[in-house]
RNA sequence: CGGAGUGUAGCGCAGUUGGUAGCGCGCUUCGUUUGGGACGAAGAGGUCCCCGGUUCAAAUCCGGGCACUCCGACCA
């Protein structure tokens, strides 16, 4: 992609408003504008780092046999009545009527929608398990939007259901499904926790919670040293002391939901001995533009976004500083790589304030200063060194 | 919803005692530059958040709204 095409320009200066690390320079590198509070256009560069995400849990989550579909976000009133959410979870849910005085909701989350489908579709328990999810939007009237992109009204998610014939094969997928989210947040490079938490308006039961350690999260967590698992605030018993504990922003929760939904919407199953059984069921979530939020904010520094490989909008930022480095960007997108070239006639300096904030992993630099050479440098280090194409290929592809 | 703050050019801001709006960046054109957001010259750009009131006169004073940000209560 030709810098010079790239929408839209990066910004010198942050919006005066923004506090937190993710608005400030998400919206000044050019990933995301806000369309008012909790509310977020996902510009070209945003949308492609969602999408990175958002490959990265399709991979994990079909691994444990997540079918991928897609669900509607408007939904008739008549469907929340049936398990009580439609007056319980009130604060949170946008409501409106159309132009005959029909009520519906917009989507905040979607165990009423699949509990319907269920209960169309199983009838024995040879039709069973069944885990299936989708990516779309939520829709959440939060009390106070904050924080960026970190907590919106509108945001998307990756919401996974599974049915089960039985407890145990809940629990022992929900399990699956822990360590399926366990294998996510490594690959996307997080120092994460799994926090056991309380349900909200899910479930009475335990949940738990994937948090990542950061001093701009809203939650804390505590544990004791050597600890696999931590334990939300909200939850904690005994003496708080005795714990490490730290602030952590919450990028996933998985929730083992039982038989509420299913008895609550008639969803039953013949079983083995024939009798009339309700359908086991979990709900697992992760909010992707959340994890993009959360990335920025643990890996910057003053100069701008630090990215991972993983979920970089580009492999690689061709900083020209001749301009005439068409045939070594051709060379590079052959080669499998996408890359932003920089092919604005505009000063060195601006060209590498704009690389540092953007904050591609790693930069080649072209210069008559480096002869046929390329600079290589990489984000998140201060040092460089010269090298021939073919040789700076050779590293990429590591 | 309680507390605090803000709203003036695309963005960041200044605007004194009420007298009809300015600065920096950005943008356009021309020229000079080209390794850390360069320089000169000439331009364009305004519903001073909205509605009402006071006044000869309102960005400025008064009343009422709206929006955004931060803190708190609630939550991927």
């Amino acid at each position: 992609m030709k810098q010079s095409q790239l929408f839209p320009k990066t910004k010198k200066e942050a919006p005066k408003d923004a506090e937190s690390i993710n608005h400030k320079l998400l919206v000044r590198a050019g990933f995301m504008d806000q369309l008012m509070a909790g509310s977020w256009t996902l510009l070209p560069m945003g949308f492609k780092v969602v999408q990175k995400i958002n490959q990265i849990i399709r991979e994990e989550i079909n691994a444990v046999g997540g079918q991928e579909m897609l669900m509607p976000l408007l939904h008739p009133k008549t469907i929340w009545n049936e398990t009580g959410r439609w007056d319980k979870a009130n604060e949170i849910m946008y409501k409106l009527k159309d132009s005959r005085e029909k009520e519906y909701a917009l989507s905040f989350t979607h165990e009423e929608i699949v509990m319907d489908l269920l209960r169309k579709t199983i009838s024995s328990y040879k039709d069973l398990p069944v885990s299936i999810y989708h990516f779309s939007t939520k829709f959440r009237n939060e009390l106070r939007a904050k924080s960026g992109i970190l907590r919106g009204r509108e945001f998307m998610m990756k919401d996974l259901y599974s049915a089960h014939a039985s407890e145990e094969d809940l629990m022992e997928y929900y399990e699956k499904v822990k360590s399926a989210y366990s294998k996510i947040f490594t690959r996307l490079g997080f120092n994460f926790k799994i926090a056991k938490a309380s349900g909200g308006v899910f479930t009475d039961k335990f949940t738990h919670e994937f948090q990542v350690l950061s001093d701009v999260g809203e939650d804390t967590i505590y544990w004791k040293e050597g600890d696999t698992e931590a334990t939300n605030e909200e939850v904690m018993e005994g003496n708080k002391e005795e714990y490490i504990s730290a602030k952590s922003i919450e990028v996933g929760n998985i929730f083992p939901l039982g038989t509420f939904y299913s008895e609550r919407m008639r969803a039953y199953f013949t079983d083995r001995d024939g009798g009339k059984k309700p359908i086991w069921f979990g709900s697992y979530g992760i909010g992707p533009t959340r994890v993009m939020g959360t990335w920025v904010e643990v890996s910057h520094d003053d100069k701008g976004i630090i990215w991972s490989k993983q979920i970089s909008p580009f492999d690689i930022h061709l900083v020209d500083l001749n301009g005439n480095g068409k045939e070594i960007y051709g060379k590079l997108i052959e080669t499998g790589f996408d890359v932003l070239w920089d092919d604005r006639e505009v000063s060195a300096g601006e060209k590498f304030g704009d690389s540092d904030l953007i904050g591609i992993p790693v930069r080649l630099v072209l210069s008559e200063r480096n002869g046929d050479k390329v600079e290589y440098k990489e984000r998140s280090k201060d040092e460089s060194e010269l090298l021939s194409l073919d040789e700076a290929i050779e590293r990429l592809k590591k």
